[in-house]
DNA sequence: ACCTGAACACCGTTCAAGT
DNA sequence: ACCTGAACACCGTTCAAGT
């Protein structure tokens, strides 16, 4: 986490003064990721971020120019956190499937932080191209030329966005209890049942099915299903370009 | 537009009161898209909107309960702009492209309002509901069960999400000369190469050969691609149902 | 030179006071 | 009964005034 800063526990170089660590970028965004995770994007202000450093507001502005720019590091930061199983000895498939995986998982990890992240990260943020490079490898060695290669990485990538935002705005907010199977299906069921009959038959159908079936099916299974989705067009083109 | 509404021409039924239309619902939220359509999410304030309509900020709470209100009135009023073309004689992938498509022009059509469109569909929005049958219709007909409609339509919806967000953060804001051909690749190439050497060997062989290539690859075209991915992807589990 | 905090120009929303 | 607008409790940020 710091670099070169005094470290907490040892405390050389001088006690901080006032008995309170000189403020620095990296607390800010620490502070700030605090207020985001626990209490939501709505509350972080820059005078609730003076508060939780125990600063005046404006010396905030020190070490980061305007609110934008601390959200923008919050968003940097968690992409930092983003860390990749070794790749050794699996299959192209297998590490497409292990990027896409470790990337929902850094925004499971913020929920309150999944718009900000999916919307900088389409902005192609250095933080989103820092940690690319694995996708378009995988990509490429499972013989894709560049463009394809290109559209693949894109296509995983707008998948992801969109998924990280479905499983965001339909999760708990944290209290009540965990979320039962197939709580999703019986919802969308309700809402179609409530509609003028038969407005949407096939909908009807599929929902009647899934909401009696309560099979454990949670929602990182549906995350994967539509990986297998993917890299099955994926494979697609490769065989495409091969022939 | 409007519906039993006097008619702003017509103006049978009474003059309006004091030289102008009665304040509804539909003005207001007509009133709220011309203003986040031509200067963004960030310039709608309740202030604002009571100035665009001439009157007390104070009256559109008569009519909806909040901003929040506001905002998710917009989002119903744009999907209910979603027309398909007709489906007769098109086999289920060109119904799926077109659906694709339909949808992701909406977002297109209005990109200030896309975060909140991907935000609210995600949460399962009735306005959503309303318009997600043809996709399940097209799916069902592709001879999918109904569990695999259901991942085969999320996954379909995720991606379109994604994509457009990606368009949307990635757009000139309106003013400049139309984006040129390969400008985002060239971007691309252009962050690659500021990067320490060789960070990224697998991207910058990629987007070396994008930037080069002067083709007329502008946005469109990826989206299509990207939806050829996914078709595929789908078609392969229908063979899995049948074999 | 550095930092602070008062002040500015906004917000969304409540609610008492007016008609 | 209906509507208004003053007031409340916030914002992000500027900048003059202090040390």
């Amino acid at each position: 986490m710091s670099r070169e800063e005094p470290v907490r526990s040892g405390r050389k170089m001088g006690r901080p003064r006032a008995g309170q660590e000189r403020l620095n970028r990296e607390r800010i965004l620490e502070a700030a990721l605090r207020i985001v995770d626990e209490e939501g994007m709505e509350a972080l202000s820059m005078r609730r971020l003076g508060a939780e450093l125990g600063v005046d507001p404006m010396s905030v502005y020190r070490h980061l120019p305007g609110k934008e720019a601390v959200v923008s590091g919050l968003v940097e930061q968690v992409f930092s956190e983003m860390r990749l199983p070794p790749s050794g000895g699996a299959t192209w498939q297998e590490r497409v499937r292990a990027w896409a995986t470790a990337y929902v998982e850094l925004a499971r990890s913020h929920p309150n932080l999944v718009l900000r992240i999916v919307s900088d990260a389409a902005a192609v943020s250095d933080a989103m191209l820092q940690v690319s490079e694995p996708l378009y490898a995988a990509l490429w060695d499972a013989g894709l030329p560049p463009r394809e290669a290109a559209l693949a990485a894109g296509t995983v990538v707008d998948f992801v966005h969109g998924h990280a935002l479905s499983e965001e705005s339909s999760s708990t907010p944290d209290d009540a209890a965990p979320v039962e199977d197939s709580a999703f299906e019986r919802d969308m069921l309700a809402r179609l049942e409530a509609q003028p009959a038969e407005s949407f038959p096939t909908m009807l159908r599929v929902f009647r099915v899934l909401a009696e079936d309560a099979t454990d099916m949670n929602r990182h299974p549906v995350f994967d299903g539509s990986l297998d989705v993917l890299l099955a067009g994926i494979e697609a083109m490769t065989y495409d370009n091969a022939g």
